[in-house]
DNA sequence: TTGAAAGCGCTACCAC
DNA sequence: GTGGTAGCGCTTTCAA
């Protein structure tokens, strides 16, 4: 292990007194070169550190052994990248990317996002994409399907959609949630969030299903933070209370944005759950810490990113996979009374 | 951007009618070649939504334009990487590492870790390496600081180490906490984690200094759990309670550690602060959620990734850059009475 | 100012 | 079984 810098495969080459070609096919472990050769150079290699030049064996066979995963950041903002959601995403992908024996290259999209998708791809970094959340991506990635099929994305699956997702069951989760705020009695349900992005729109018409069930109207419009930020939220919450509008329950589009406003809410002088039950939505590991613990909806991460990972390899090797769409399931917990 | 898949630059030349070098120059924005065609040119690169081939690129330049980072997560344990400092510490490194226009190449080296650090710079994913944690591999680190460079740790600052890392004044921000619940009366601290660990042994050099300067012997060994993770840090202080150990108080060495031992505490029925005090280090988001908040020490993330970037890049530029020790500021909330 | 040619380090074809 | 050779797509001399 005594890594000589920059030695490269002809110089092994010459110390075993072989060809490069030879040495290739014994690092590959080729059944054409002789069992002691091939030993040989391996050993020989270990003592020198020499590993395969990456890049000229990725320009060579035209394949990376790395997926990318993009993360459009949304709207006009640089916010830092703490999102718990996205950190505990990242985090079971690289477990599952590392696990199948590729590279991981990670790519923040911040605004003004032009092209970012089409250069991404034919940068040739990677074999296949991984974008988190569609964001305000949607027609990017619509574009981007067309072409090209090593793609897959975490969010939302809207109807007519081309492009491949992995996703929870956004409506069916938020319709539990708010039905279950309904048979709690409570009257004004206020949704918190941005129907525009994907996934928080399925989940609004989610809230809206469960109103008609319950053959009730949604007696306010949603409240509409500016981001999917804590701060955001926070401030939509504050001004609304300010602002006196009634409400005696808050479905927050995310678990972010419902803690967010727990805090708020607490801030005011309003007790939760006595006068303000809080729903929020993804059961990251926030939500249980919350005070009181947070009800929401749970995302089940890790197979969501098993998912989005063996799904793409499926399409690294030519099948045309649809999305999938995973159960998501409410977890009471004393936000909610 | 109509991306005609797998256009080279050859293709962009012959329909430019110039040459491929004129491209490769009218790209890179070379001077020599006139205004005009430059111009051309990109619009014809543009239109056909052409982007250099970063594998070709990078086999030529000798570089990828990338940083590499790696995460040890340590011992003998597969767990998944969720931790949330390690997910915050990742989240401010992918902005600041493309905010500087570089990729990021991530790689979690999971057990048994032979030989990762010399193979991953062997392969010439990367122009430089992160290092997220000395975890267990000290000796790997400073095997490879030698002969290799481009590379800067997360990390304790150890005596004689010769590689460079960046961290909080692990001993300063312990002396400070432990340091408070002695002087809001506690005669028994349980410090809980493992000194094995490079910063986790400074955190306990700063708890016995406290005990020291207040000229006190900590009364009691460490409890070590069996790794950095919540639930055997949970298990680990379930376990002493019912034991019967007596103990006013609890240090310990991360947020995750303190949070889950506050948990095992409640849940004995223990009154937090007012029977046992609690203290954590880090000051994840999670410290100030927690049921009472967490007394902590902050450790500013964003500014160590900063760190850790600036030095790499020094680096890079041939400069030999010393370690940086941070202030680590204590954080007082209501798990300390 | 431009183009031809060499070569980055590797793999795979083809001949032996 | 093994080695010579071509070529992956780009950048950069060097010569014109």
């Amino acid at each position: 292990m005594n890594s000589r810098p920059g030695a490269k495969m002809a110089d092994i080459a010459r110390l075993a007194g072989v060809s490069a070609s030879t040495v290739s096919r014994a690092l590959a472990g080729s059944p054409l070169v002789t069992a002691l050769k091939r030993e040989q150079i391996h050993r020989l290699a270990h003592e020198r550190g020499y590993v395969i030049n990456a890049t000229a064996r990725n320009l060579r066979l035209q394949r990376t052994q790395t997926l990318s995963v993009a993360i459009p950041s949304g709207h006009a903002t640089s916010q830092p990248l703490t999102d718990p959601f996205l950190m505990e995403m990242l985090g079971h992908l690289a477990d599952t990317i590392t696990q199948r024996g590729y590279g991981m290259f990670l790519q923040k999209v911040v605004p003004p996002m032009v092209d970012w998708l089409p250069q991404l791809i034919a940068s040739h970094r990677s074999d296949g994409i991984i974008v988190i959340g569609q964001s305000t991506e949607h027609a990017a990635l619509e574009a981007a399907a067309a072409r090209y099929k090593p793609l897959v994305v975490w969010g939302g699956h809207l109807a007519r959609q081309s492009y491949c997702t992995v996703g929870s069951d956004n409506v069916g989760g938020a319709t539990a949630a708010v039905a279950h705020l309904i048979r709690a009695g409570r009257q004004r349900i206020v949704f918190l969030g941005d129907p525009a992005v994907p996934e928080i729109g399925l989940r609004y018409h989610g809230y809206q299903l469960a109103h008609e069930c319950a053959a009730r109207q949604p007696v306010l419009p949603p409240i509409i933070p500016t981001h999917l930020t804590a701060d955001a939220a926070h401030e939509a919450m504050r001004a609304f209370i300010a602002a006196s509008g009634s409400f005696d329950a808050v479905f927050g589009a995310t678990d972010v944005i419902a803690v967010s406003a727990l805090r708020a809410i607490s801030a005011a002088g309003l007790a939760v759950p006595r006068e303000v039950a809080v729903v929020g939505f993804d059961d990251i590991a926030l939500a249980s810490h919350a005070n009181p613990p947070l009800t929401t909806v749970r995302q089940d991460l890790q197979r969501g990113a098993h998912e989005l990972v063996d799904l793409l390899f499926r399409r690294l090797e030519g099948e045309d996979t649809p999305s999938v769409v995973m159960p998501a399931e409410l977890v009471v917990r004393e936000s909610s009374g």
